[in-house]
DNA sequence: GATGAATGAGAATTCATTCAT
DNA sequence: CATGAATGAATTCTCATTCAT
């Protein structure tokens, strides 16, 4: 509805923005071109965002929010039936929020791009890693640290790559796969 | 010799520009500023690159070349003392070329960048993938061609992290644990 | 009462702009940040006043007013003691009406801005003018106008200083020194 | 002629900017404008000057070092005739470089520009700040101070009405006028 | 009376590129 | 081979102003 879309332009410019952005980078983007493609004008931007990087900040606050539901496990502790509900959960949330994990994937290939969001990124990973370590440790692998630390490094590539060609990539057979190799920590 | 001159030179602006597109993205670099680090002027830039994107085309080539040598296998045939070599042949390339393949990776995340140069990179993955097939098919796989996929999809997780943070990333480990899990395929 | 408060915003916005306008100029001096610093939204101040230039010139003609009771000399002729009390008066108007007298100066400056105005403000020198030949005339000056011309530059030196450093010029020295110097004529 | 003038583009910027600074503010004056009374492209000043600011800036070390020349007394010790003389050489100054000092006091009445220049400017006028109070001490002034303050409070004066207006304003006749005034101390 | 949403024009500045030398 | 001078187009951002409510 045409009037839905004029309530919230703030919530327009942000999803043409994280479009844009995950589509082609953010310095490829310029804010021309979101206004184009949002159907505003350049300056109304600056109603609701101090600058462009703050734009880049505020969509990416806004993506962790949105996965804050999102917890591994109940109180750390991972059981083998909810490992599955952990790939599950993960390949859910990379399919409904595409746009929203791609830009993710292009800012961490630029160190110079918003150091700041960087770090509460990184506190983000860090919690999913002390529960697989623990789980790896619970089911008696030798090295619970590389084994969690593989498994994460194979759900980016695999995010990766469903995020830049989402109709080709085989990403719920890749997660059954994954799934056997991983719940049993290789010996 | 002034043709060796012009080599260096010409040398030192593919690298200049590699170290800064690989570090802050194609788009978030200015020619100015590729001569500055360089030290030369922006003008000789275009004694020896038609543009910026024949420059960065160039580089791609040129990364491309260096990989040549590099074969999975004779023939196409991958013997399981071969698949190690393999492995460690990656990890090699990823450590020799970490900037070209930094800015592999961050243009992969670029859709808009040199579709030209995609379409021959995806070329060279789809050799490996090939080869890596035949070999899961030969290991008794029930389903080579997602277990080729998966393992293609954690070495790009593997290359992209060890490329953003080569200090910390423990990529010798993550090599070994991918040999154990991968060489046999799961059953 | 809503007549009340409304003199008050319209005299909050007066005040704000002359002060701003006289500390950073008219043209460095935005919309944005007058409303800002007067607590109050842009638009209210299009309530009172037509455009910013408007806005100035009642700036201008407020001042002014603020100085019509201040004249030289009954009927036009300055007597010896009346002589001193314009001096005072002078001093008295540029120390309360500082910000004023500050706009005025850095007005004068720019030949572009505010041409109107600028008519209003050289016709009240002018009437100084008049009075201050006039005085000298009668006290045996063989050159009032060159008298008179001088006083006022000093006048206006004086008042330019003050008025950008009033905590360290001498003001009221100053004053004392000009009488002495001025009452009477340059035999 | 064409070629002399094409020989400096840096001086053609330099010489457009004062004129304009100095006739219209440096706010109220914008690159383009300069740019094209100049006759050259917006980005050919970004080849001389790194910002607007800073093109500001050279413009008044350039005019201060026109003045380097201008000392008020040999081994600051002012005789009566240099007395004249340092009056003769204040209005030259002025009349030969009306424009820099036609902008000099218009950033002068704008605290928040160019706080650097504003050191190096208060240190120039402190030299002949004391040149006169030795002046005058010697000539029998009560408070020499005060007398070199009305001193050059007048002819800063004199050069802003000057200096705004210099077909009209009596400069030569001033001058004479100042020395009867100054050149004896008041009793 | 008061505001927030919206905008076109223009500001400073950067960029990739050309060209004469 | 190498550069400095030069530029048009584009970029981020600001500004004065309007309008519906």
């Amino acid at each position: 509805m045409s009037t839905k879309e004029a309530k919230n332009k703030k919530q327009l410019i942000l999803e043409t923005a994280l479009a844009l952005f995950a589509e082609n980078s953010y310095h490829a983007t310029s804010i021309s071109l979101i206004a184009k493609v949002a159907g505003i004008s350049k300056s109304l931007m600056y109603n609701y965002f101090e600058s462009k990087e703050r734009l880049l900040n505020e969509l990416i606050i806004n993506g962790m929010q949105e996965l804050d539901g999102f917890v591994p496990a109940q109180n750390g502790f991972l059981t083998e039936a909810e490992f599955d509900y952990f790939l599950d959960a993960s390949i859910a949330s990379i399919k409904n929020n595409r746009m929203y994990w791609k830009l993710y994937y292009s800012l961490i290939m630029q160190s110079s791009v918003m150091e700041i969001s960087y770090a509460q990124i990184k506190e983000m990973t860090a919690q999913f890693f002390v529960v697989l370590i623990d789980y790896f440790h619970r089911h008696g692998s030798e090295n619970p640290e590389a084994e969690a630390m593989l498994l994460i490094t194979t759900l980016d590539g695999m995010a990766i790559a469903y995020v830049n060609d989402p109709d080709l990539y085989p990403i719920d057979e890749m997660k059954k796969l994954i799934s056997k190799k991983f719940k049993q920590p290789t010996e």
